[in-house]
DNA sequence: TGTTATTCCGAAAACGTTTTACTAAATCAT
DNA sequence: ATGATTTAGTAAAACGTTTTCGGAATAACA
């Protein structure tokens, strides 16, 4: 696509030539007649400074405009209040991608509440001395890293969460470390289950492929069927990336043109499903009573569809919380606190996109 | 809405128990047999290092797992190569904004690629110690700080910008400051024009309110169809939030209400549209047949919908890489560089939501 | 051979903090 | 009044860099 703009230029000089040095505690100290020692600890609240002393000071402070040099306090105390953030998703799709946005989100919010910045973490590929995630981890001295979506096989993760930062994974588990997890297997069991329920043996899945987020559901899709009798031709399971409509279109075409369709298709996430949904309209097919179709993830978006989406909505808030809490005990507590695996439960929405098909 | 989730822990000890000192420059130079200064200047390629000198200590620097420290490089030299982000929308989206985390993630992918590293400048309200978005900025050292979609007027906003930080404001434009725009007005007189064109004279709005964005929209939609000759009776014009597909819901029923409906409904986005949607087919509308309605944006979301929804695509992606790159210009080059104001244009993407009314 | 460039490297200060160890004065107990 | 303790403050080192100013050795030149 052509992209076209306009840019109109004001001849403005520029404005950014003030020489710039912020006001120091050196400032403050000769402000103050007090040694740099005394102003440190009087902003720091330390008891071995009087209490009129620790007041002016801050006043002075206030009035000189003093503001804290982060990277003075963290070369010198190796805390730099800062967690690093990677992911990288197969599609690419950073941001964008619903899901982890929800959960970053989230997970941003507390660390904030806790006084923690977040920085993001990125590929080698990018960056001009291109670094590993773990150099660049190091050269910001990020107190701890959240690792989300990313390809856990990929050797510079495993380098990331084999090194000595504390290091909280979501939706991967990794041996001896801390992760917070969707659960996946039981989500799908659920949504399996209610499928089959409504009298559905006929099951396709449009498997996500690629992370042990979609394996696991995979796996639990065939499990729970299993369980409950029903074979799962091969052709019913055909691969398509996460949140890829064109994808989903095609893989849903794939499925309508066998001899025998399925009377209901899993998609791997609510967008997807939009494709697929898609596909279906255009053969003049109804949602849900001539087929079926379920999502997964639950954004906002299964609820504004007509019909509403079934689908399992997966808690990202408060995968991102924990997340966030879970690293932050992990930084302030480096040797106490224990190595935690968390499976946060999603819920069953059972929308409107699956019909009853059992016969009476 | 309740939440569970189960938690094992696994007994492991804390693993992060050993000291954690990093190799630096020193080190090297130990190894090495020369000063610390030789070395810096080496990793640097200055010039008055011996070619043979420079390989060695190269090569010792790998073997020792050399990485520099972003903290001590910023104390000297004053520069963080970390950029702030600063974003708070009325509805507090976060991250979850469409529009603001296409635009981010574009942003990001050109700051990356010119060696920058972004982190966000959050909220007085969450920080432990209360700091002003200012303040934060300064903390940091950022180098610059791009704004988008907050509430420009602020005062802690206002303080931001009008420091000597070098500043991009994306979709509000600063006297004397650069910013890049979306092309609100045009944009929205190319769907005003499209939607008189198919014959509609009863065009309601659903306002998005409270920023500068959504008030050029409504300003160029008045502007336009007065133009055309179309009068907008007040009770056309009702607000709703951005993204809020449930308050879009209401304001839809309002309109439908009326004596005298409207015959299409323009909404402040592409999702908000879904809620107005909802609404209209909750009655055994069409769309478009009995009721035409339109977005904003131009999310994938937009061409998935059937009817595929009639929508201005804004330029996301050239807009964040744009402001990437004059934030990056204004860095490096503080007193050259002119202020600029560019303007990005979107594009009209019919779709299939808007119906020709024309009576033959 | 003596002078001047050129090349390569080092000493040391500085960036803004925090923290340890210490001192001087004031208070207390006896 | 003497010694012990507490209180309130300081000096200085250290964190890991970068950079300025020289200085010594070597090379070039007359």
């Amino acid at each position: 696509m052509m992209y076209i703009y306009r840019a109109k230029t004001i001849k403005f000089k520029g404005i950014y030539d003030m020489a710039k040095r912020n006001v120091s505690l050196k400032d403050i100290a000769v402000a103050c007649e007090v040694s740099i020692a005394t102003v440190s600890k009087a902003l720091n609240d330390h008891s071995d400074i009087g209490q009129e002393t620790k007041e002016h000071i801050r006043a002075v402070a206030d009035k000189l405009g003093y503001h804290p040099n982060a990277a003075a306090q963290a070369l010198k105390t190796n805390r730099t209040n800062n967690i690093g953030v990677l992911f990288v998703d197969e599609a690419n799709s950073g941001l964008t991608h619903d899901y982890f946005n929800h959960v970053l989100n989230s997970f941003k919010k507390t660390a904030e509440e806790n006084g923690f910045d977040i920085t993001f973490i990125n590929g080698g590929k990018a960056r001009i001395n291109n670094m590993s995630y773990l150099s660049h981890a190091i050269y910001r001295g990020f107190d701890g890293v959240v690792i989300a979506c990313v390809d856990f096989s990929d050797p510079e993760v495993e380098e990331l969460v084999k090194s000595n930062i504390p290091v909280v994974t979501i939706d991967h588990i990794f041996y001896n470390r801390t992760s917070v997890v969707s659960d996946n297997v039981n989500g799908m069991r659920e949504l399996a289950t209610y499928i089959f329920a409504q009298g559905h043996r006929k099951v396709a899945y449009v498997h996500g492929a690629g992370s042990s987020v979609t394996q696991n559901r995979l796996t639990s899709f065939y499990k729970t069927l299993q369980e409950l009798g029903v074979e799962i031709p091969d052709e019913y399971v055909v691969v398509s990336p996460y949140r890829d409509t064109d994808a989903a279109y095609e893989a849903t075409n794939k499925l309508l043109d066998l001899k025998e369709p399925p009377t209901c298709i899993l998609y791997p996430d609510d967008f997807a499903a939009l494709g697929g949904i898609n596909a279906i309209r255009q053969r003049n097919l109804r949602i849900p009573e001539d087929i079926s179709v379920a999502g997964y993830d639950g954004l906002e978006l299964a609820r504004r569809l007509s019909p509403r989406l079934t689908t399992v909505v997966q808690n990202s808030e408060k995968i991102g919380e924990i997340a966030a809490t879970k690293l932050i005990d992990l930084i302030n507590n480096p040797k106490g606190t224990l190595v935690e695996q968390i499976v946060v439960e999603g819920t069953l929405d059972k929308g409107e996109s699956v019909s009853n098909i059992i016969k009476i």
